[in-house]
RNA sequence: GGCCCGUUGGUCAAGGGGUUAAGACACCUCCCUUUCACGGAGGUAACAGGGGUUCGAAUCCCCUACGGGUCACCA
């Protein structure tokens, strides 16, 4: 099994897949299927106050949503397992024994309240909040008489002093720190659970993770990690830092930021196919060769490259989203958009939860005149507001303007008695009517379309007009007719 | 504040010593269309600033500015 390329997304389960993390998920999925390596997904679950079990299962469909598969986790297993880290704990034990005995690590006994005041002074003195590292070097009585007052240690590695890690990242290349830098951090705490730090290099060690690509802010992580493999004596597997994605004003995201819509699952909801957002989110810290940049998960797969990854931050452009979602939106089946569409229709009250033969042909003709327009399926509903107005009114001045011309009633006037008189208001038959129109009043063009446009929408910008009034229905075409005349 | 990372049009970005500095989104113009939209063709717009190195710097080096990350018993 060794010397196979293995990657892993390795997130915290504490909510619903994220942007970033979908991303960090994505890039490591392209990659690993471009290399027939393995592509693993385990979760960082030892902080229990913040566990949510839910987490799991939300990532992962959001994850299946975007078209990943995996080939070992929680779900399906494999041979590295447990995935999840609570599920581990055995396994950490004898690493621990092995940094206390070789004296890497050493037990602390300070509790969370003699940090925070040890950190407040620190402060007050002006100084950076930083372990004093007290705990280095007790004696065996002070030993038994914390053990004597009921303390639980927890266990803090020790950082050698005087060293300079470096390593090679595979997107920011050569990358130094030094140890001095870095105080004694805790790998295990008093419970006997071991913090992120040192929960991640022992699994990606027992995973045979060869290459870990993640997120920039995790960077500084970095030199802790190596030196935890090494005073284990465990092979250093390769790192990649992922440039982090910024909201409109330059920012990382936060939660609260209502800004952007940041997690996977709102972009499903709002009707966005995943094909487009995962298209979007490869273009985000990543850039093809060529110029094209369409591509489907198979074409990601052949041309991802970590070469072409950058080492600045983007920001997330929700225009461009909204631009290619509607390029997939196009070219889709018609019967995918509906499926799509017609649950927002339904929760506005605007159709019946069961329709009949008639009102899902209605609403398929609906989805269609308006599919090329739509950047996301919702967007139905507003743009169906037309059709289900009792009154019509003007939307802005323009719209006013095209109504306000002399040759208006005119034009109205005979189009109304066309409507009247005809057997049939099927799209077919609609077209010759205007004809008639023309015909009968001289009026062409902006002159006639625009006229009978605004007099049924309000709008000076619409889809189709014969099918929008086909959509409408000769009743409602005649009582808006009739209320301009 | 220390440490680390970054900086090409409004946004995503290519380009990594010699280029008229690509392309995409957005925006604007024109064409097509008896309306609208689609589509097509154009256009505006960028190497953060200052020093070096070099015949030559967007590309290499240094400084400054700005942005970000991180300094937890969070990941």
């Amino acid at each position: 099994m060794s010397g196979q390329f293995r990657v892993r997304y390795a997130p915290s389960p504490t909510g619903h897949l994220h942007i970033g993390g979908a991303r960090t998920a994505l890039f490591n999925y392209l990659i690993a299927r471009k290399q027939n390596g393995q592509f693993i997904i385990r979760f960082e679950d030892t902080d229990q106050t913040r566990h949510m079990e839910s987490g799991i299962g939300s990532q992962l469909e959001g994850l299946k949503w975007l078209g990943l598969d995996w080939d070992e986790s929680v779900d399906i297993g494999g041979p590295y397992g447990p995935y999840r880290q609570t599920e581990r704990l055995d396994l950490y034990r004898p690493y621990v024994e092995q940094m206390l005995q070789s004296g890497h690590a050493y037990r602390c006994y300070c509790s969370e309240a003699d940090l925070e005041q040890e950190r407040a002074e620190q402060e007050a003195k002006g100084e950076m909040p930083r372990y004093s590292g007290k705990c280095r070097h007790l004696t065996a009585q002070q030993i038994e008489q914390y053990e004597a007052e009921g303390r639980k240690p927890s266990i803090r590695f020790r950082v050698p002093e005087d060293r300079i890690i470096a390593f090679e990242d595979r997107i920011r290349e050569h990358v130094e720190f030094e140890s001095n830098g870095i105080g004694d951090f805790i790998i295990v705490r008093p419970d006997g659970i071991p913090t992120y730090n040192f929960a991640v290099i022992l699994d990606d060690h027992l995973m045979n993770i060869t290459l870990v690509i993640r997120g920039e802010e995790h960077l500084s992580n970095t030199p802790r990690q190596i030196m935890m493999y090494e005073a284990l004596g465990l092979p250093v597997p390769e790192f990649a830092h992922l440039a982090l994605i910024l909201n409109q004003d330059r920012k990382k995201m936060s939660k609260r930021d209502e800004s952007i819509i940041q997690f996977i699952e709102q972009y499903r909801e709002l009707g966005y196919l995943p094909e487009a957002v995962l298209n979007f989110i490869t273009l985000l810290g990543w850039s093809p060769k060529g110029e094209e940049e369409m591509f489907t998960k198979e074409e990601l797969i052949a041309q991802f490259d970590l070469d072409r990854l950058s080492k600045s931050p983007a920001v997330f452009d929700m225009d461009k989203l909204n631009w290619m979602n509607n390029q997939y939106l196009k070219k889709a089946e018609l019967s995918r958009v509906v499926d799509l569409a017609l649950p927002h229709l339904q929760k506005a009250g605007r159709v019946p939860e069961q329709l009949s033969a008639e009102q899902q042909e209605w609403v398929n003709r609906l989805v269609a005149l308006n599919q090329d327009r739509m950047q996301y399926a919702s967007e139905i509903v507003p743009l169906s507001d037309l059709f289900f107005q009792d009154d019509v009114a003007c939307e802005n001045d323009e719209a006013e303007a095209v109504l306000a011309e002399d040759y208006v009633p005119v034009v109205l006037g005979s189009f109304l008695s066309q409507v009247e008189q005809s057997e049939s208001f099927a799209p077919e038959h609609i077209q010759p009517m205007l004809k008639a129109v023309q015909k009968e009043t001289g009026y062409k063009g902006k002159q006639l379309f625009m006229t009978i446009r605004v007099a049924l929408t309000g709008q000076v910008h619409g889809p189709d007009l014969n099918i929008t009034m086909y959509l409408l229905g000769k009743e409602k075409v005649i009582d808006r007719l009739k209320k301009l005349l």
